[in-house]
DNA sequence: GCTAATGATACCATATTAGTATCTTTTGTC
DNA sequence: GACAAAAGATACTAATATGGTATCATTAGC
């Protein structure tokens, strides 16, 4: 039961990373950094950026740089970016077989517990994750 | 991100219509009920019962029933039996790398949010989804 | 002994996750 | 302009988890 996946997860450290410098960063800097395999670091990077989080430099002196401001990174975005729709599940059993129709308590119970999940995980920012 | 996979799914259907009929239930019984693949409703079932939550007659006549009370089973137990250990996520970087250590904001947020779904999640237990 | 049931186990298919490799494009520096 | 250092694009591979199937063994009632 993953909520975050590594990609989302070296992600976000690399996002941490780079608010924190306030300058432009580069791969290998990431990389060593945060010791984590240099190709796949860049794909996450080059996701990060063609999804409007981070502006990117190419050729020397080039790297990669916060579009926006932290606190107006949502941990959420990033989880979306790499893992798809933010939602926990829905129903798995075909049709007509649940005895209430609408009204099955498990899924009731599930989707609170989801909602509630979602809501906190909304709050986080970037911000609030480096200003510690 | 799914919080609950499908043999669980397909498992706590299964020991709520197994709950609600209070007799010895037969696979083929369910998988009429549910509508489930035969193969996969007895390798749910068997795993059930090796764990301790069903109790199973071998032979003619046989079948699961329930081995303990509704209120007493929690759907996190269940999830635990499929799903491995129930927490959201550890720390995917390699010791050292987080600047913090031991106190790691993000770490700590994901955390709260993990303890609140757990707390959530382990309240809910088989009688309190049959009885709606 | 037959049949209807579960137990044990091994196997297969698909999807997701994690990671690698390679070639192209851009840009600053000499 | 050549070179080097960066990102962009894209395709491929490996590992793991999920979802499902198949088969033979064992047990127990009739
Ligand atoms: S069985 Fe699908 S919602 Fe209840
Ligand atoms: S980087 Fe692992 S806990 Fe912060």
């Amino acid at each position: 039961m993953k909520l975050i996946t590594r990609n989302t997860d070296y992600a976000l450290r690399a996002v941490c990373y780079i608010a924190q410098q306030k300058k432009v960063i580069t791969v290998t800097e990431l990389v060593n950094v945060l010791g984590v395999p240099r190709s796949f670091m860049r794909k996450i990077l080059q996701k990060l950026s063609k999804e409007k989080i981070l502006e990117s430099y190419k050729g020397q002196g080039g790297g990669f740089r916060l579009r926006i401001l932290p606190k107006k990174i949502f941990i959420v975005q990033i989880m979306r970016i790499f893992q798809g729709p933010v939602s926990l599940n829905g129903c798995f059993l075909k049709k007509d077989v649940c005895p209430n129709k609408g009204k099955c308590l498990l899924r009731k119970k599930i989707n609170i517990i989801e909602n509630n999940a979602l809501m906190q995980l909304r709050q986080i920012n970037i911000a609030s994750i480096i200003k510690g």
